[in-house]
DNA sequence: CGAGAATACGAGCAATTACTCGTATTGACA
DNA sequence: TGTCAATACGAGTAATTGCTCGTATTCTCG
């Protein structure tokens, strides 16, 4: 998973702390100017450091949205992996619609709140073409799970139809999730919460066995 | 509307015709880069003119994307104003589901499938403060009659739950849209089409009258 | 025809930005 | 303690880009 570094550093206790610093400082810019009008020495400002030092730990702004990118990747496995995990499929096909869509929808909204900077990297339709593999994991994690569900619930469906369905399932949710990320109060983002649903829901209904 | 022009041009016949080429041209270019990185010489290049003479018609890019989403609202209206004029509501209102969205849908997916440069435009989610004024019209103007066909449909909805609701659809729609216009074929677009139409009718059939 | 405005050109400017480089400091380890 | 890599700096560079400016050409109109 890590094959860039050829020569690993020595002084891995300040380092190590200085990349994390970056990826935190990356993550608020990211999520407050969008991933390409935020500049790397804006990054460097925000973690305290000179460009040159951000330098040190990346080798582009890229590769801090990758490296940004998979720790969010690890983030969202540990933190909620657990309503999406293979182990927990038999228990979801014998929920109830609603239920099912909130386990599901829940915890990644939650994620989507404490993490305003993933959205930017995970929602962005004008990704260069390095990014859209660096967010691809993160997107075809979702996606299989979805159709993992998809296959449980709805067995009649053909693996296409299956694919497409987890697809615009997928979609919905990243249309709807910069809305709810900036809702204005708490109210309003459960408002639009519940609409998220309606619409999954909507669209679930008639597939669900 | 056009409070910009001070000073009228005389030659305007040559004038009005690069206007217009500058117009296709900065369509083309930004439905294949993007607004973002859809440079002005760019746009000058395909238009077959120097950048100079770009300049002599638009007073800066966004000028150029703001006739330019002039030029595609009054498109819109003068071919598909009448699904959605108000002397069509009343017919709209007596309509089946399938058939309302039909009616709704199809002629803006036409529109997006001629016009690929539209959607730049319209569905992007990193607007500049001014061009989210630029593209406001389109936007307002669709929800409106979102608004307008709900409220016969669906008289139960309260204004801001209508409001909501009518955001919703649009949303949809606009998630959708690239999808749709980037099938790689026939029979894929219009599978894509279905599957909007379905999430539609989802959505709208628990609000429908 | 002659004058003035509209159109056209394209080299280049000013600002931005991802990234580098020479150098200085820090700290782990022999 | 001395050494050397890791860390840190920040002015500077090359490339990009929106836009300008001086100038040349074309057209309208009297």
């Amino acid at each position: 998973m890590e094959s860039e570094e050829a020569r690993p550093r020595r002084r891995q206790a300040r380092g190590e702390r200085r990349m994390s610093e970056i990826l935190d400082a990356a993550a608020a810019v990211f999520a407050e100017q969008g991933y390409e009008k935020a500049t790397t020495n804006a990054i460097a400002a925000a973690a305290g450091i000179s460009p040159g030092s951000l330098y040190q730990f990346f080798r582009s702004k890229e590769a801090v949205a990758q490296a940004l990118t998979d720790r969010f990747t690890a983030q969202m496995r540990d933190a909620h992996g657990e309503a999406f995990a293979p182990a927990g499929l038999a228990a979801l096909a014998a929920l109830d619609l609603d239920d099912l869509i909130d386990r599901v929808v829940d915890p990644l909204v939650a994620f989507n709140i404490a993490n305003p900077g993933f959205k930017a990297l995970f929602a962005r339709p004008d990704m260069p073409p390095g990014l859209a593999t660096a967010a691809g994991p993160i997107q075809s994690a979702l996606l299989g799970r979805v159709e993992a569900i998809l296959a449980v619930r709805s067995p009649g469906l053909s693996a296409p139809e299956r694919a497409r369905s987890a697809r615009v399932l997928v979609q919905i949710f990243q249309a709807m999730t910069p809305v709810v990320v900036a809702a204005a109060s708490e109210e309003e983002r459960e408002a639009e919460v519940r609409e998220l649903k309606k619409v999954l829901r909507g669209y679930l209904a008639p597939l669900d066995g």
